[in-house]
DNA sequence: CGTGCAGTGCTTGTATACAAGCACTTGTCG
DNA sequence: CGACAAGTGCTTGTATACAAGCACTGCACG
């Protein structure tokens, strides 16, 4: 439920540019920043930088410990649980007030989107937007598309998780095949098949992220705070 | 999931401030908010100020204009109702994952809780702290007690409309009297009576709120974005 | 060789200065 | 009298300066 008016400042750009590498792992967890360098490095002051991670920490994405430096957050695998509860009973939840006749400009906005998905050669960001756009135009379908939004934000931390996951191996095309089953069931009037589709394909999406875990565990948060590393001092020239 | 580390710093006293006069309507929907004119009454600059204020635009609780101005956000019945949907989904699907054995430290803790309701002589700020606190504690007992954040954080408009109609007229005992309904359900094991217990007594807070609106219309904001207004220049002396 | 302590360079938090713009007031001119 | 334009005072956005503190380096001394 973000309210950010259209007006355009720097901080706009800086804090979505910021986001968006963070979800991506182009700035991957654990990483430092520094309010400085990110400004030289954008060419602004280190005034829409600070806001931006200030936005970034209160959405759990980047931990500012004062004095010492600005990180981004490792996964942690207790707010990966927390985001999935939280969308699998709003996602739920939604599917329970579709109306009998959903609104054709959205299906067909579907449509198109679960063909895409069933390109060969699709990237990983490419899907992931895909999938995105998917699940909001669902919950748009049975008027709560604005929900998605505080959703969205809250599952910072699942998001990576995921991409943790599809980085390793695993093509999209499952994850393509339960979206294309939730729709049928959906268009069809089918809310408990719906329901149950939709259940599967969270968990299933879910039930990947322990696999990882195992498997790359210095990515994710241990203790409940981990201790901050300043990183050492390297002078070029 | 808000991740703030517990050092102390101006801005997270203010925050905390503004935040809590927000949404005690001590700063009304549509306030106008000046950054210089807070700073000076706090006794601070302008920086932890207006990034607090930022924060809460983020929220949707304020509403910043560049150039022009900040103000409470009116509350935005749209909103009310995304948050309404939203706590009552994520409610009911915490009912579904109590456990067999409650943690008897958070039962007792509820228990106290509903006794306190109980009071005659209760303000309504006291209750509105038992209210949420016996809320976040059901879910708590299901293991989703940091999910609670979330909810809470998303749902500033709904409990301004609350308090619009409880200030109004209403006594909470039939509240707290849900509440004891849905806390027995809870504790008997009977997980069907608690959902529709809960779901009853959410829809009655709901219903209450488009009662008030009626009755109090310029508080509610009408279009997507009203029109700011800035104050006319009073200069004593 | 080991230990302690000052020094250095970074970090974020806060305060302040300047820039850009909206809305209203007021004076001036037709 | 009416209308237009410069002026005034506020607003937030950005840039910069200073304050406080952590972590490491490296030297001095036991």
């Amino acid at each position: 439920m973000a309210q950010s008016n259209g007006r355009r400042t720097s901080r706009r750009g800086i804090y979505l540019k910021l986001r968006q590498m963070v979800l991506t792992l182009e700035l991957p967890p654990g990483a430092a920043l520094s309010e400085n360098e990110l400004a030289a490095t954008l060419g602004v002051s280190r005034t829409p930088v600070r806001e931006s991670l200030i936005l970034l920490a209160q959405e759990g994405l980047v931990q500012v410990f004062p004095k010492i430096g600005s990180f981004v957050s490792r996964v942690d695998p207790a707010q990966v649980a927390d985001a999935q509860f939280l969308r699998e009973a709003v996602e739920l939840a939604s599917l329970d007030d579709l109306p009998p006749e959903p609104d054709p400009a959205v299906v067909e906005e579907l449509r198109d989107n679960l063909n895409r998905q069933q390109h060969e050669d699709l990237g990983l960001e490419e899907f992931f937007d895909l999938d995105e756009a998917f699940h909001q135009g669902l919950m748009r379908l049975s008027g709560h598309g604005n929900v998605w939004t505080t959703v969205a934000a809250a599952k910072g931390h699942l998001d990576r998780a995921r991409r943790l996951g599809l980085h390793e191996n695993v093509s999209p095309a499952v994850f393509a095949a339960q979206h294309h089953e939730i729709f049928e069931a959906v268009v069809g009037g089918n809310t408990q098949l719906a329901r149950t589709s939709m259940r599967n394909h969270l968990r299933a999406v879910f039930s990947d992220i322990e696999r990882i875990r195992a498997h790359s565990p210095e990515l994710f948060a241990t203790d409940p705070s981990t201790v901050p590393v300043r990183r050492n001092v390297v002078v070029w020239e």
